[in-house]
DNA sequence: CGGAGGGCGTTATACGTAAAACCTCATGCG
DNA sequence: CGCATGAGGTTTTACGTATAACGCCCTCCG
């Protein structure tokens, strides 16, 4: 911060006002009222003004034993969805005084390494999403308050957890798509190890057992596109009778189910109906617009912060899951009569 | 921080190991050659392991002055493109024990705000990119070493600056487009006061003015896959001679004008080619698949971070454009003979 | 045998801020 | 008059760390 000419501090100020550095700190951070004259807080406001004074936020800090800064580790940043997580995190965390660091996952969505080495600034918090067991070891081990995305409330880590209300969405899924005729099922699972997709089939399978005479089957793919294409593919050219819907975890892995789609010949919805789950910009970009559930990645971002500003101020975060919306568009329709 | 039973410090672990606190930051610190022995610094270690001890990194970066943590300044967090940006600024930062902190702009690509107030932590630079001019001032003000991407290398500020050769991306457009035989083109620009964008207008103009018997018009739009939608609607349904390529600044914009296509009729490519830039995922999601230029935004955030760190350590950045590669897929053919 | 060094630490200080504790006058009031 | 009160400050301290400056003892060499 101090380079070349060094930045003016509180001394410097109280130096060009003459009066000392603890007038200073008073008239600045507003605790003046019956200790310092009207005419001596000016004088001091002036002089700040004039050096273009800016308090020494590390020292501010230091001193308080706080930074008001927490930290938001996500899987990826490439995701859209985090993006507004953030967004949500950001503008609560503003309106408190707080900011907020971020600390991608290096590797994609997985396991991350360890939050603070690369995250210097001193923290008061964390709000964590889809994290492994061993850098949430190293967060409780620093006793950082921790408040847990999209995890298992029953974990044994006691961190209080904010989830969007995946099982529900799952629900309506499934239900728009037996409403609509079809029993011959298809999960493209996302292949990664976290709360969220086990909800999702968890509770799939739970519906479409719940209905005699149907089937279920699943594929597994990570979230690319590309690899979710060719797990698609070869699911649906498996020997037997074809699925006639396809449900995936995620609407990247539902593009990559289009494009399988498209090189197996196979139209969609006429053959074949796609369901994605997250309501991306992709969602609407693709051909049909693709049917899904809208999940508000801002909201869940507010309620995180909301809820680690509850744990540091000693009170009890707000419960109950945030709500989701199928938003059905064209990739859905009745089977064929075939 | 401190919260509950407090962290212990290094004065605790000094205790703990019987010795001075001093000893403790010597060890922990590795400067320790030839001042303690070898089975005192062993004390130390295992008497901080011992008690956990993690150092305060808001006293040491009062100490020592700086803080080791770099702001990176982006449009918007949403964006796949500058997500890659900081992939490569963090990977270059941790190799020189930086951390890298984010600030997005609120109000999506434009001028950004205050990012001080938002950025907590004390910081030692900053990489910004397509920010407003009020903004940079503060961090002029504040003496900050600065680095911008994709700026005006001309432009009065003085700082050093990072390019894509963007340039030489929509030369290679103009040229495949007319090497197939294109003369009439509409340019889909995305209504965003940057100079990133200044660059791909006058560089087509240029192209295009080059050869006889081309016209070019323009359209603007938000960098939104719906309003560019209905932008290039307007445009192509505009009386007169339709355009044969559409030339747009953003895949964003690209897929709003697919959407378009698709309600007037119009086949890609064989009536009309369409090319993006920047391949995003996008860009391979949707179908055909979208011509455009690879920016390679991994690279572009290593090298403003490089940049960076040459700045602050009063050496002179790497010079020179990053190259950027045109990628030929099946969004752009040869006008139909009509 | 004297003192110059090296090994092994310690003591003291500074970073810039916030705030508790203190100090000095007037003034008011019984 | 004597003392409490309050306005308007100042002095001091603490936050936790890194490091410069200092000390002490032992050894070795001239």
């Amino acid at each position: 911060m101090a380079r070349g000419s060094t930045r003016p501090t509180s001394r410097d100020v109280a130096q060009a006002a003459g009066v000392s550095q603890a007038a200073v700190s008073l008239v600045l951070g507003d605790k003046w009222r019956g200790r310092v004259s009207e005419a001596t807080a000016e004088r001091v406001r002036e002089a700040a003004r004039e050096l273009g004074y800016r308090p020494n936020l590390t020292a501010r800090n230091l001193r308080l034993g706080r930074t008001r800064t927490v930290l938001l580790v996500v899987p990826a940043l490439t995701t859209e969805f985090f993006a507004g997580v953030y967004t949500g995190a950001a503008r609560v965390a503003a309106t408190h005084g707080f900011g907020v660091v971020l600390y991608p996952s290096p590797e994609g969505i997985g396991p991350a390494r360890d939050p603070f080495a690369s995250a210097q600034a001193a923290l008061d918090g964390v709000i964590a999403s889809s994290m492994a067991a061993d850098a949430l070891t190293a967060i409780r081990g620093d006793q950082l308050p921790l408040v847990m995305l999209d995890s298992d409330p029953t974990g044994s880590l006691g961190a209080a957890t904010v989830n969007l209300d995946i099982a529900d969405g799952v629900r309506q899924i499934a239900e728009h798509l037996l409403t609509l005729g079809h029993r011959r099922f298809l999960h493209l699972a996302a292949d990664v190890a976290s709360w969220t997709f086990e909800v999702r089939a968890r509770e799939l399978h739970a519906r479409v057992a719940a209905v005699p005479g149907t089937t279920l089957t699943t594929a597994r793919a990570p979230i690319s596109i590309e690899v979710a294409q060719h797990a698609a593919e070869a699911a649906l050219s498996a020997p037997g009778p074809r699925p006639t819907a396809l449900i995936c975890d995620d609407d990247k892995l539902a593009a990559g189910a289009y494009k399988a789609a498209r090189r197996l010949g196979l139209r969609i919805p006429e053959d074949l109906s796609v369901t994605g789950l997250d309501d991306l910009a992709l969602a609407t970009a693709i051909d049909p617009e693709l049917t899904t559930v809208r999940l508000d990645a801002e909201l869940f971002g507010e309620r995180g912060m909301q809820a680690l500003l509850a744990v540091l101020e000693g009170r009890t975060p707000e419960a109950g899951d945030i709500p989701v919306e199928l938003v059905v568009r064209g990739s859905t329709a009745p089977p064929s009569a075939s």
